[in-house]
RNA sequence: UGGGGUGUCGCCAAGCGGUAAGGCACGGGACUUUGACUCCCGCAUGCGUAGGUUCAAAUCCUGCCACCCCAGCCA
């Protein structure tokens, strides 16, 4: 490497004070704090929105990350701001499971919660400002009339007759509407902007309309609210917002996001700037479609294990780190994408790998006989907790004659490539001793009831002291102490990559097999008492946790988070 | 046929005129007391397309094509 004179060789690439980008938007910023930049010298403030009328999810999150996470980066702020100006749609109760979900993520806004509602006298005000300047006028058209004159997308919108008005007649309307003379919807405020704009966002929109909807916060204090496009920037004016992130939707608005900034006088200049909205395989993002799911009881609540809800993604077992990794790699463009589901369970795996205690479970089990190991003989083994994390200790299991293993690592005839037990086979119990297997008990119906097997005692601990090669390792529990428990199998709720093709119904894309109730499994007796959350790698299975609604310390109920990689059944098929 | 965007490997995504990063997925191999993990190897003579400028183009210019968003008193 050469250059040795601009930074000094022992620093990392970005130690120098010269922030890095790391995509796009961060490109942005940078332009816009250097020296003559838009913000040249400021803090970098920016804020997530969400309007709580539903809950959040995977596609919020990295929306979350995004806006959070560039504060961080550039040792600025962000805040968290609910959206609340049309209150017909908005109810409280969704404000605490925002906070909530935001917290499990990991981000802190500290002090600065707002609600837009906070700011509806100081939005009245600039609202009189622009009708005294002539820039917004009291219009008496209904609404299917303002939809007549608003043109198409090829021809221009005609002007409404009320838009020349003086504006101390508009100035007196707009009290009178707040004032609540008059009934909802009939009449609007709206900006003199231009209504042969390519762009109809900017054919005069209405930037006020009258609803005597109960606000949860304001209660019957107004009857007039703003519209999205008028509140916008001047929540984030308010609140001295520099980068103002949101989705790819409101790229159209942004000249009108501008013009209201431009015409308010407002405390701040902040700079709308877009970025495309996540999308994932299998999966339904839409607050309708997830709407649909519960309502109908397709699913069970806004917390499903299946949905990507984050409710629903911690419920499944989903860490907040996994989420915050799958977020900050999938990158941020302006490109519409979806991503492969496969990936959000890569990162989930690579966060519990390091981090979740290993246990024996069997989820399928069936009686393994070991006809040479003494009858009332008990005896323990240490485990290692998480072979990646040797400081996280070992636990004592206890193993005697009969065991728990998996009715899928019992087969009655060998066949190419299968290393696991059938007749004449050697395979190790975890930890316990290599065993050679030599048949099975069948009932009437031909259903095998039992496997038999012998030890050789000299295997103490799963060693071969001849130095044999064991191929084959499966896990097992001790009959004697097994807990039994209930444990939910997971699969992708649509079976179809896009649920939302235009061909058919995303409903007649659900997968039936989406969730498997297992009942009658057998875990460790070190599982017995657990309370949420905790999650656990069962031992060549997948990760689990315990279900936060269902689970009780004496009836059990896992949740598979995810399965673990397997080759074998990969290749199988 | 208006306006605003976007097109780099199956899926994300770097690249900012000097000769195509990385991750996921996939395939092969090594290792293995989890068929896991880990580790190797492979995976775009090509960057929507056609021209042009240049010694040199995914990067600049022009045309074309495809896809996404916009006609709520929703956000």
């Amino acid at each position: 490497m050469s250059d040795v004179n601009s930074r000094p060789a022992d620093l990392p690439a970005d130690a120098t004070n010269e922030p890095v980008a790391g995509h796009f938007i961060h490109d942005e910023i940078i332009r816009d704090l250097a020296a003559g930049g838009r913000f040249a010298g400021q803090q970098v403030h920016t804020r997530f929105p969400p309007e709580p009328n539903g809950y959040l999810h995977i596609g919020h999150a990295k929306a979350i990350v995004i806006n959070f996470s560039t504060a961080e980066k550039f040792q600025g702020l962000c805040n968290l701001r609910m959206d609340d100006t049309n209150p017909s749609k908005e109810d409280t109760e969704y404000v605490d499971s925002i906070k909530e979900d935001i917290h499990w993520l990991g981000y802190d806004w500290e002090d600065r919660f707002y609600y837009a509602s906070d700011y509806f006298p100081q939005m009245y005000e600039f609202a009189c400002r622009l009708i005294e300047k002539n820039l917004a006028y009291v219009c008496e058209l209904t609404s299917e009339q303002i939809r007549q004159t608003r043109g198409t997308l090829t021809t221009p919108g005609s002007e409404s007759p009320w838009r020349d008005r003086p504006a101390a007649e508009s100035l007196d309307l707009f009290h009178r509407m707040r004032a609540g003379e008059f009934p909802d919807g009939a009449m609007t405020l709206r900006a003199r902007i231009d209504m042969s704009s390519g762009n109809m966002n900017m054919r005069d929109p209405v930037i006020y309309r009258i609803s005597r909807a109960n606000h949860h916060r304001t209660g019957d204090r107004w009857c007039i609210y703003p519209m999205y496009d008028f509140a916008h920037p001047i929540e984030d004016a308010m609140e001295g917002i520099t980068h103002s992130l949101c989705s790819l939707e409101f790229e159209d608005h942004r000249p009108l996001y501008d013009w209201i900034i431009d015409h308010i006088d407002g405390p701040a200049r902040p700079r709308q700037i877009e970025f495309a909205r996540l999308n994932l395989t299998h999966t339904v993002m839409s607050k309708r479609r997830l709407r649909y799911l519960v309502e109908e009881k397709i699913v069970d609540g806004w917390d499903d294990p299946r949905l990507p809800t984050l409710s629903g993604l911690r419920r499944r077992g989903f860490t907040p780190a996994s989420v915050r990794s799958f977020c900050e790699r999938i990158g941020v463009s302006k490109v519409n994408s979806t991503v492969d589901y496969a990936f959000l369970e890569h990162c989930l795996r690579e966060d519990l790998n390091s981090t979740a205690q290993r246990v024996m479970a069997v989820i399928d089990p069936i009686r393994l006989i070991i006809d040479n190991y003494p009858e009332g003989k008990s005896e323990t083994f240490e485990i290692e907790n998480n072979p990646e994390s040797p400081e996280d200790g070992t636990r004592t299991v206890t193993f005697s004659r009969e065991l728990w293993i998996e009715r899928d690592d019992f087969r009655e005839e060998k066949f190419k490539g299968y290393f696991r037990l059938f007749p004449g086979q050697e395979v190790r119990l975890k930890t316990a001793y290599v065993i050679r297997c030599t048949g099975c008990d069948k009932d009437e119906q031909g259903q095998i009831t039992a496997v038999h097997a012998e030890y050789d005692p000299a295997t103490r601990g799963g060693n071969t002291p001849d130095g044999r090669r064991i191929k084959g390792t499966i896990h097992w529990v001790d009959t004697l102490n097994a807990i039994p428990a209930e444990v939910r199998l997971y699969d992708n709720l649509f079976s179809a990559a896009d649920p939302d093709d235009s061909e058919s119904q995303f409903i007649e894309h659900l997968n039936p097999e989406s969730l498997t109730v297992r009942t009658g499994c057998q875990v460790e007796a070190s599982l017995a008492g657990l309370t949420p959350p905790k999650a656990f790698q069962f031992l060549r299975l997948g990760y689990f946790c315990l279900d936060s609604k269902d689970s009780r310390p004496d009836q059990l109920v896992f949740n598979r988070s995810v399965s673990l990689r397997d080759s074998w059944s990969r290749s199988q098929k």
